[in-house]
DNA sequence: AATCAATTTTAAAACGCTTTGGATCCCAAT
DNA sequence: ATTGGGATCCAAAGCGTTTTAAAATTGATT
């Protein structure tokens, strides 16, 4: 059934029953009534793809997530998207997965921006230097990035939590616990999240007049299987760390198997700040959590970082947007005071 | 840049152009080349928009995944669409993501079916005597089930991994091991794969003449949290089990630390086996696995989805079509012989 | 030079909507 | 009776492609 059977039906001009079911105010209320009734009898709903060349918008918002070449999918971006997708659906949008991988990108992104098939794009982990950035701009399609990059000046939409702030906060309590001889285990420092996390660990450091042992830092895809790599060799270190921060949760998992393997009790012989994305799948709480963190929902990121976009496509004079969230520490079972 | 501009440009109908890009037969391959070298100049990409309508197919798949009350983005969701999505871009699709809450779920797989977004769906996380596959036989959208219903005896395509057979081997094996006492962590049991993989662990019971236990079967959302509550109830029962049967890796991490807690070693104390779906994030390997595994890639199953969806649509005829995957039992660290 | 077939190109219809620019109807005001 | 103006409806254009049906061109054959 399409609109001109059932205009047809009605006895109605397709304008009319167009109209009616948009809610248009120049269709009398009965008629519309009418219409709307004779719709949903017949199951009517108007062709997505002939709207879209009608409207010339494609009600869509694509997210392109960079695969490398392990091809890895990061449970981060499932978590984002899923909270993303419920603005998406609240306000009759859809959503487009695109996987790029980083050798072929710059093609794609120019495909998406002229193909038509979305209306504006979430950019995926920022990396130092994003030459996605400038592109975007050249191809002017709306667009938001979760993340930001520091060394681009220009202005640009983004959402992003305090990166540098949360790792010196942690840092900061490591220390004020006693601890010296600190261990980051980061995400891959060619992404701009990683680098301004390790920016606050050695603020931190420098401002407590640490200094800073190359030996002691990590960087990498944090699965757990990394996570546990890179603890075990730190713990094998002459001069062992006597606390781990650590990027993520998942990669958590693997330094606390490694601190167990090594005989150690995680919150008394070595203490453990994470930062904590919120994942579903991997709560940190219970009475007590289980790791001292910060804290930022990447569901609650991705759904801001949606509405975002859609008020900048409904309004593009409003871009650029910016929103910073607070990533607060919270305690858990997973520092304490330095053993002597 | 669209087709009409292209054409005046060069002198040409938009008929030939058109054909030209589409490397129709029917036009001189010295035009053709002219062409080709003017769109690419000029940038030239066919509106989705418009080539969608024109031609009748979206060139999209959705994927529709289910979302229960508490909203959780499974990362097993993650890897198959990171599989699938290779079948796509490799074939010229794109990929639209649906999160369906389950309340709405009718209404949704209904919109979708009419509006015409998709050309086909991969549903997701079948359940028990699950309604979507009777509904969707009847909307006629080629549609793919990663999973089946066991309760549901009609025709439809399905790719699914060996859970019975799998769960019975691992149950096997620890039982061969001496095991008697054997607490299976299972996924949610109104899912369709959990049910065949306890049947594959009680079928092993019995024929092995050993008498189930209610008290060490658990089932739910398979967290890292759950998976701890699950195994710290169970080591505290007054007949704790000396082996754990789980059904996700993730899941495992949250059993492993509660074997820790209870100053357990795996492996030695404590058997355990996992079914692992090679999640990237989540590798199970090394020179000695961590975790005795029966194993299924699920971004391999996300890709052989997808291809076989593409085929039913280029060949409606060919479906129903299905694919049953093996998932070997691999030994790793975590078994050994039960513990008099 | 005429004929025919194959090759190459084109004009126009079609896809199913939205939207523009009128048309028609009805009623109150002159 | 005429006019004016809302309210309501409609025919047709437009969105940017693909595809159908037909026209024009070419080249070989008589």
């Amino acid at each position: 059934m399409n609109l001109k059977q059932l205009s047809i039906q009605l006895g109605l001009s397709q304008t009319t029953v167009s109209r009616a079911l948009n809610n248009y105010p120049e269709v009398n209320e009965h008629t519309r009534q009418r219409v709307k009734l004779a719709a949903s009898k017949h199951n009517y709903r108007p062709n997505a793809r002939a709207t879209r060349l009608a409207t010339g918008r494609a009600m869509t918002i694509g997210h392109v997530i960079p695969m490398n070449s392990s091809e890895v999918f990061n449970p981060i971006f499932g978590e984002f998207i899923a909270g993303a997708s419920q603005a998406y659906s609240r306000r009759g949008y859809e959503l487009l997965l695109n996987m790029a991988k980083e050798d072929a990108e710059e093609s794609i992104y120019r495909e998406i921006a002229s193909k038509g098939s979305v209306d504006g794009i979430i950019v995926h982990a920022p990396r130092v230097n994003d030459s996605r950035i400038t592109l975007l701009q050249e191809l002017g399609l709306p667009f938001v990035i979760h993340g930001r990059d520091s060394s681009n000046s220009s202005e640009y939409s983004w959402i992003d939590m305090n990166n540098r702030q949360a790792f010196y906060q942690a840092t900061k309590l490591l220390i004020d616990l006693g601890h010296t001889k600190i261990c980051l285990i980061n995400g891959d420092e060619k992404l701009n999240f990683a680098v301004r996390r390790k920016k606050g660990y050695l603020d931190a450091l420098e401002d407590e007049k640490i200094s800073a042992n190359a030996d002691l830092m990590y960087s990498g895809d944090l699965t757990e299987a990394n996570g546990y790599t890179a603890a075990t060799h730190a713990l094998k270190h002459r001069n062992a760390p006597t606390a781990f921060l650590v990027a993520s949760y998942v990669g958590a998992l693997g330094v606390r198997r490694a601190i167990h393997n090594a005989g150690l009790e995680m919150g008394s012989d070595i203490s453990v700040i994470i930062h904590d994305d919120e994942l579903a799948y991997f709560h940190n709480d219970g009475d007590i959590a289980q790791f001292t963190a910060t804290r930022s929902s990447v569901k609650d990121a991705g759904e801001r970082a949606a509405m975002m976009l859609l008020d900048i496509i409904d309004d593009p004079g409003k871009a650029p947007l910016n929103e910073l969230l607070k990533a607060p520490l919270t305690l858990g079972a997973s520092t304490g005071p330095v053993k002597k």
